[in-house]
RNA sequence: GGGGGUGUAGCUCAGUUGGUUAGAGCGCCGGCCUGUCACGCCGGAGGUCGCGGGUUCGAGCCCCGUCACUCCCGCCA
């Protein structure tokens, strides 16, 4: 016995170790006592092991003090168990561990929550205790995921020619995009360093220095508001390639994403080759740039067939505007009142007027739309949607840009209810042909619609003689079961282009200059076409762990309003450290009264 | 900044139309128990019903305010 702490860890011990004198250190995980004779769990980073001991040891009257979770070092033979008494469910559960010593190590006071089973308890006592809710399996198991899933990124990107480079998080702060963070400088009084919302300009620089085929696993850091998919620090694979178009950069990316999801999917399926959406096309069929493709429903234009019909809420209105559209969203399997009111009480939960419908039983179609239009239009929506008896459809009417939305929410509300999705699997798209520009209707204006240092298609071309709005860009998103899990672009490196790129959205050169000028003037100095993408790790890790919050796949995050209930972030400082930054705090007026 | 939900024992939750002493399971404490693995059995302690105000003969329950957590909208590559 020469290791202070143990021989074997608490995963370790098989029927072969039988008659083996072994160490094991852990925390007691339950202690089942039955008078003359008592049970410990021992329990370690990588499993459990039975522990034994009666009046015959030693160390009997020391185990009857135990309690739960405190850290103790045991001392005992290997023994087979009868076969009356082997727990198949343990991989240790052909031995158990007679004690002949116990050392405690760490004792435990009450315990504000259990580690043992499986009991639900708040978040914010979970995050207070962190420490303790990091021991329980699932999420124990879910960190570890995580940090397989990384290696196997960092694997598989580095197997494909990808080198990881370092950029800094002290750094400077950009007009684009979320609010930053900001950290004070004291050696320049008045002047603040940003922490990155993406080292999106850095890795662009690496690209103009000839580092090609970079990529990071990047903290990034955004202060906006969190959501159940969205923290204010999270962590990028950051990608990008010279000399690259589009397709370049799928080849490279979609097979690393795909070996990630298949290594780790746990027999989920995997979408074998990611289908291409032109973001209009989702928009129409999905109502969303980020579809659930599990979900089968598809939205069709029937404009058409509510034309001079006698529908007149719907007639009407393509009758007095030419962009007003009709659309479809079939519902299989729905075709009850039931269903159907139910649904248009929820649109009327949502704000809207209401959803109307039409279901097919005995050959015909139901309901006060399929009244009005009467049976040959009813029957042509039909056809056109290859519904049978047994379905509904509901329709959405109005400029689509203004409804797009609220369709997406119904298609998917329709498709949860009728339990039409197929669930185990990893759906996934790439959203390609995002527009460049969009209408700002607040201030009457052309704007860009996403990152403005993306490559418009068409190039100069374009953007000198199309029609802006109707110009896309080489911007694309892989989108998985719902989730935008990655964002990319091929970048804009030539200066003309982005001059006039600006000049569009009504930005002159000396917005390029002075807001985004190390990267601009990088720029003139020889930029290789360039392009990348950047997938979220922590969403990846969370579809991969079933998980529907990012907090269950990271060890230390902060609550909704951005505290960390553990160690007490953010806090206030001492006047010293204010006086050393030239900070002076001026509360709202509501907290100074405190 | 706005909206919804939740708040009762250390934890999870129940608590009827506003009516006597606010309950259960787990945990904790004490006792019994030599084959359990969610051990079992007996007993016990433990409550500012988030907080403040109001209505009422009477409030865990109704009203107003407030705080915390959570979800969402706004915001967000």
């Amino acid at each position: 016995m020469t290791h202070r702490y143990r021989s074997h860890t608490c995963a370790q011990l098989k029927k072969a170790d039988v008659g083996q004198t072994a160490r094991l250190s852990g925390w007691v995980h339950r202690i089942r006592d039955h008078g003359g004779l008592l049970f410990i769990d021992l329990r370690d980073h990588f499993g459990m092991t039975q522990c034994v001991v009666d009046p015959d040891s030693s160390a009997f009257g020391l185990a009857e003090t135990l309690r739960a979770e405190w850290v103790i070092r045991v001392d005992g033979e290997v023994k087979a168990r009868t076969p009356e008494t082997v727990n198949a469910n343990l991989p240790t559960g052909d031995i158990e561990v007679f004690i002949r010593e116990i050392e405690v190590l760490g004792s435990a006071g009450e315990l504000p929550m259990p580690v043992f089973g499986d009991q639900e308890y708040p978040e914010e006592t979970r995050l207070r205790y962190r420490f303790l809710d990091l021991r329980r399996e699932r999420i124990h198991r879910n960190i570890v995921t995580r940090s397989k899933v990384i290696t196997s990124l960092r694997r598989r990107m580095v197997d494909q020619g990808f080198t990881e480079y370092q950029t800094p998080i002290l750094t400077a702060s950009s007009p684009e995009g979320a609010r930053d963070f900001l950290v004070p400088s004291r050696l320049h009084p008045g002047k603040f360093y940003a922490l990155p919302q993406a080292p999106q300009q850095f890795k662009q620089l690496m690209m103009i220095a000839g580092f090609d085929r970079y990529f990071q696993i990047a903290q990034c850091f955004r202060d906006e508001d969190a959501r159940h998919d969205r923290a204010g620090e999270f962590t990028q694979l950051d990608i990008e390639m010279s000399f690259v178009e589009q397709e370049d950069v799928f080849q490279s990316v979609e097979p690393v994403l795909r070996g990630v999801f298949e290594e780790f999917s746990n027999g989920w399926r995997v979408t074998d080759k990611f289908p291409r959406i032109p973001y209009a096309d989702a928009i129409r069929k999905y109502g969303s740039d980020k579809p659930d493709l599990r979900n089968p429903i598809e939205m069709q234009d029937v404009t058409e067939h509510f034309r001079d019909s006698g529908f007149k809420v719907f007639a009407g209105q393509i009758a007095n505007d030419p962009k007003v559209e009709v659309w479809a969203i079939p519902a299989p399997t729905g075709g009850s009142r039931a269903f159907c009111d139910r649904m248009n009480a929820w649109a009327q939960g949502e704000g809207q007027p209401g959803l109307g419908y039409i279901f097919f039983k005995d050959g015909a179609g139901s309901g006060p739309i399929a009244k009005n239009i009467g049976e040959e239009r009813t029957k042509a929506i039909r056809e056109q949607l290859g519904l049978a008896d047994g379905d509904a459809v509901f329709f959405v009417c109005g400029l689509p840009s203004k409804f797009y939305s609220f369709a997406g929410l119904a298609r998917t509300r329709a498709g949860q209810e009728l339990n039409l999705l197929d669930i185990e699997q990893f759906a996934f798209c790439w959203i390609v042909d995002f527009p460049m520009f969009e209408w700002n209707e607040e201030e009457k204006k052309v704007d860009f619609s996403h990152n403005p240092f993306s490559m418009p298609q068409g190039g100069l071309d374009a953007l000198e003689n199309d029609d802006p709005l109707t110009i896309k860009a080489y911007q694309y998103d892989v989108v998985c079961n719902g989730y935008e899990l990655s964002s990319g672009a091929i970048r804009n490196h030539r200066p003309d282009i982005m001059r006039k790129a600006f000049a569009i959205a009504g930005y002159d050169e000396s917005i390029l200059s002075e807001k985004f000028g190390g990267l601009y003037r990088a720029l003139q100095f020889g930029a290789p076409p360039h392009g990348g993408i950047a997938p979220g790790v922590d969403r990846i890790v969370m579809l991969l762990c079933h998980e529907s919050n990012l907090r269950e796949v990271t060890a230390f995050p902060m609550n909704q309003q951005g505290e960390d209930l553990l160690l007490g972030a953010p806090s206030e400082v001492s006047p010293r450290q204010l006086r050393d930054l030239h900070l002076r705090v001026n509360l709202p007026a509501e907290k100074r009264g405190e």
